[in-house]
DNA sequence: TGAACATATTCGCCAAAGCAGATATTATGC
DNA sequence: GCATAATATCTGCTTTGGCGAATATGTTCA
């Protein structure tokens, strides 16, 4: 369904033509606590899939997936070597982007992390 | 929530000091295309709930839910007036945010869409 | 008081997606 | 060729979390 032009006023910021889809899969990518360690490891500079896998401590083939993931959104950029595989950050706004949002979500840390509406209410509900 | 294992990691640009979760969890809010277009939405200027219910057509307690996750996490703030309750953006800097995104995930449109590490790979899977 | 309205919360359902472990692929060396 | 090492993909299992519908809370007015 495109609902073309919608308003054409205030927001001549945000395209709103292109799939709102898109960029919050591309948010979600980042949305996992894993992706966004690695992420921020590679933003350290280059590493090898291995150096990944010991830095975060999850499984090899985990680990492979989240990275290929971050490659699929362009986040990153992966170098073969031989058999090695090096991951970097594929380009500068990517600290950008997460330097905004560490700033943002600081700023609001105590709500942030006290919002149950993403990541589960409790362990398990008993109701009062 | 998990241990998140405490990265001794070299990061002067980032502050890695605060809880890798957190900003996971920031992130993860707009990783939802329908908080997405709400927060767009909210970007051209402030809304009462109902407002937000006839644009985005989902059920009224799903849209509440959704504004309320919004606001936990700093990107709206709520203004009740009689039985309305007004949305808008809190922090001029969340337009950043989602303009930053915006413009990286539009370089990386073609590979994004087709990544199927998010958004499931599937036999037959549809998206809307 | 109660009815009508706007919003918030709860409930069961089910798809999306994280995880480890097994396996497949590719590259190097013997 | 075979063995080994580094990475990629597949297979189940389990949790997270979005969804509508029902319900609860709160507000205004008669």
């Amino acid at each position: 369904m495109s609902k073309t032009a919608r308003t054409a006023s205030v927001t001549p910021l945000l395209g709103e033509g292109d799939d709102v889809g898109t960029v919050a899969k591309f948010f979600r990518a980042l949305g996992d606590p894993s992706r966004l360690r690695l992420l921020e490891f590679l933003l350290d500079g280059e590493h090898s899939v291995s150096d990944c896998v010991a830095h975060i401590g999850l499984s090899q083939g985990r680990v492979s997936t989240h990275l290929a993931c971050l490659a699929d959104c362009g986040y990153v950029r992966a170098r073969r070597e031989g058999r090695w595989c090096y991951y970097r950050v594929a380009d500068p706004r990517v600290a950008e982007l997460v330097m905004l949002a560490r700033a943002l979500a600081a700023d609001n840390g105590a709500a942030l992390a006290a919002c149950e509406r993403i990541d589960g209410p409790e362990p398990h509900r008993d109701r009062a």
